[in-house]
DNA sequence: CTGAAAGCGCTAACAA
DNA sequence: TTGTTAGCGCTTTCAG
């Protein structure tokens, strides 16, 4: 492999101007620049970024932090689209991705003195509230960080304007003529399912429609089978009087209501209209399509980006914002109906 | 940061003699081992992986190269239940997941480029034959390498048994007694889409079962739009006579599918067998749930791992398995039914 | 505008 | 068993 030592041999200039033209730095002829850019074109020269960061203290890689469970994590299509949007603005602006295992060969090591091991310049959060045990080692650590999904204090956090989406899918239903609508609301022990379920009691308000505590079921996890388990209580506790539409705040859960209603005889969306939360792939793979509201991951993961770097390359003590909300957009598909 | 040398200050032993107990090389006394090893608890300390790189020229990192377009890489539930099984035993064996970028700052880099900065030790090339142009810089460079899904020359292939899962597939539908199967096959450029219909054309003949062209049509690409082209194509040619089972080369197909055939008043299962393979998520989402052929992901990336880290650590020109298959596992869910 | 030299933190001969 | 020393490839003062 060739060397800046290579280099200035081949020139007869030193290794500081090879260093100097390298780096696009001022204050080089610009008769030796333009030799010594082609020697490099000329010999395939690449500088070797592990010099280069033991010399500056800057890796140019950012540290992603997931959770490694079933169903979680990078597998999960929510985390692998934000972590997409996440990669490509970071490595526009210089930065490449390192997934931090827990094992540094057969040793356990935290997530915290693996960030110190690898000399990363930044982390990012992509974690559930009920991983954070695992990863609080971090949080004292002084390196810049964000997150997406959860809040920690001190962390600049990027999440979907989760308001907004229950306020749009509620609007919806509510155009549509809906004026009794139950809620499937997700698990109150996270953010996304307490704005969701906020918007939804803030809308009946503001629309006096009247709020019916038997409308309104929450599941207890993110996934189908607990989404099937609520909506089976949703049944039960509206023998007497049906709702005419559902919000409910995960696609999951649209798809067992789905699921459940059409196997009871209604039919969907003709006897109820069915909003899901997400627009994750199963809403559109379904049959019919869930109207669902869509989380611009994309966004979310490139206003990550933005912002990390920001934090690890302005050392000034600005402030961040605690929180970005990222807008979400209604996807009307064919589980909504207007009611006659 | 702590380094080697306050260590060596506060224990009055030489650096070197702590960067043996740090690497637990022997020819240390053990003695001396306790109280360094007790300094370096004390402190804190934790090496630096980037000096030690560079020293060694050994990073631990592997590189992984996905495809950057929409649905594929690292979105795909494919791939990134590969990464995953790939991340966890690499780990285990001391290894950390790089993402490699196209981009360095706002210059291009080529994957080959961007290896040689980042030092590399190995790398994962997790795409599809279509993005061979992107990466066949990377072929070249004498780093080693493994690949799932495409086979490159020269490089080990990890992939998933597709003639056992072609095989799976019919001989449980012949089984349930169908004799009329027909098949949507995957596209035939790529090895999964030939060897599945491989696989459906020698079961018919080793079970004496007519092959008829009309029950056999080919998508164009591993998604449902090109799974409901390929579905109608079917239909038509089928028109005279229905098979009573089909073997979709995709779950997408399958789903497409069921869709398509729904509508048209069929009844699935007792109308219409259907076996996808692949076992997407959206497999066991569907309703009915579809039986389909599981690829073991995990397994396909723990060996990936197994094999990339053998070349990287065996230097010796030992000779690995061209291509390695993942055996594939039939999953009965309730798209398939006993024909009477 | 150019170059000499020190140093980033660690490893690995080689001496002692 | 321990320590000295010379790098690894690059950046960065600071002289010239």
């Amino acid at each position: 492999m060739e060397t800046i030592y290579d280099i200035s041999r081949e020139t007869g200039f030193s290794i500081a101007t090879v260093s100097k033209v390298i780096n696009n730095y001022s204050g080089v002829n610009e008769k030796t620049r333009k030799i010594i850019k082609a020697k490099i074109e000329e010999m395939g020269f690449m500088p070797n970024s592990t010099a280069r960061t033991l010399a500056t203290k800057k890796s140019w890689m950012i540290a992603i932090v997931f959770e490694e469970e079933q169903g979680a994590g990078i597998v999960h299509p929510h985390y692998s689209n934000i972590l997409q949007g996440f990669k490509q603005t970071a490595g526009k602006l210089g930065y490449d991705i390192i997934f931090l295992n827990s094992f540094l060969g057969e040793k356990r090591l935290s997530f915290a003195e693996h960030c110190r091991f690898r000399n990363v310049d930044g982390v990012l959060l992509a974690v559930s509230a009920n991983f954070t045990d695992q990863i609080k080692d971090i949080l004292d650590v002084e390196i810049p960080k964000v997150s997406v999904e959860t809040v920690y204090p001190g962390v600049p956090t990027i999440i979907s304007d989760n308001k907004m989406a229950g306020k749009q899918a509620m609007e919806h239903l509510y155009m549509l003529g809906h004026k009794k609508i139950a809620t499937i609301a997700a698990p109150q022990d996270t953010i996304a399912g307490r704005e969701r379920l906020q918007a939804y009691r803030e809308f009946l308000k503001e629309n006096n429609l009247e709020y019916r505590p038997q409308f309104c079921v929450e599941a207890e996890k993110y996934n189908k089978t607990a989404g099937m388990k609520a909506v089976n209580l949703l049944l039960q506790q509206c023998r007497d009087e049906f709702p005419t539409a559902i919000y409910a705040a995960y696609d999951d859960y649209a798809c067992a209501a789905m699921e459940i209603l059409t196997e009871k005889g209604f039919k969907i969306p003709e006897d109820m209209s069915i909003v899901g939360n997400d627009d994750l792939p199963i809403a559109s793979y379904a049959s019919p399509g869930i109207t669902t509201v869509r989380q611009n991951r994309d966004d979310i993961g490139a206003q990550a980006a933005k912002i990390l770097v920001d934090m690890i390359e302005k050392k000034d003590q600005m402030v961040y914002p605690e929180i970005t909300r990222i807008p979400t957009k209604l996807i009307v598909r064919q589980t909504t109906f207007k009611k006659k």
